[in-house]
DNA sequence: ATGACTCATTACTTTTGCTAACGATGTCTC
DNA sequence: GAGACATCGTTAGCAAAAGTAATGAGTCAT
């Protein structure tokens, strides 16, 4: 029953969320060291990718979208515009707005640092059997909608 | 308020790991800014938590666990001691080592904040339909066994 | 007994997020 | 239309947490 791992009881609700919180926060330090030092850093990365999946955004809607405070997302562009990886318009609507969209150069580097970023996740992922990836698919799903709620 | 879900392809296992590591990276970040001010950071949590489980341990050991360097851990370690939660014993064998162990007040404080830390997620878990929980309980233990490997 | 190695710690830096306050723009009411 | 109020992004200042490099104490093989 007990193995090596930590393996909290994981019966009840509360439970399995003291499990989820550490195996989370574990992982989450883990991915930030396995990151590059030449690559984007956490934050950016998401913000780069969820602009390369739903084209232009403001920054506020990209800050409710990754759960940061505005402050905290108009450093990550900053960070992400000055390396030329993002440029600002105007919202033609409104000016109090920003639109923010990906360029040229950030695609190509969303996808040519897709692999080298997720490379250690990927080779883990890939010594899984299909089953448990298939869990891990289904529990990203349900982990967005954790953090969304 | 919320836009589209975040549902980046998971077809591949590069994209799956994209999406986990957003997925963790996001959550990870909910998790910590529901902490409660008086509670337990989450490295100190979790460092608490394993001793509590696994009995005396060394702070390398504690670091090797936690994916944490020495460092890092020597911090969380004198935390947990300023608070009483945690005690410091010379290794029998070894003088360069030490052995740190959860004091009754530690016990007492994982079983009694162990409700109010994870009230947020909880509640978030109780909402979910068993069959989701299933998920996140297979996919807690691959997540520890990812972040071992 | 000495030289290399290991473990924990200290000192310093980096990263990353927060809150509060501000300026610019839009909206609403009279 | 003009002034009050709200909204959006930014700036400024701060705090938490983790990393790297260097230090000191202890162990072990030769």
């Amino acid at each position: 029953m007990n193995r090596s791992t930590p393996t909290p009881p994981t019966g009840t609700d509360a439970g399995l969320a003291a499990a989820l919180r550490m195996a989370v926060g574990r992982l989450a330090r883990r991915l930030r060291a396995q990151r590059p030092d030449s690559s984007l850093s956490l934050g950016q990365g998401s913000v780069l990718f969820a602009l390369a999946r739903h084209g232009k955004m403001t920054p506020g809607a990209l800050a409710d979208h990754e759960k940061v405070q505005p402050p905290s997302m108009t450093r990550i562009i900053a960070a992400l515009e000055a390396r030329g990886l993002v440029r600002r318009m105007r919202h033609p609507d409104d000016g109090r707005q920003q639109l923010v969209e990906i360029t040229e150069e950030g695609s190509r580097l969303v996808a040519a640092d897709q692999q080298r970023r997720e490379a250690w996740l990927t080779r883990r992922l890939a010594e899984l059997s299909q089953e448990d990836k298939e869990v891990l698919r289904r529990a990203t799903e349900i982990l967005d909608r954790l953090s969304q709620s």
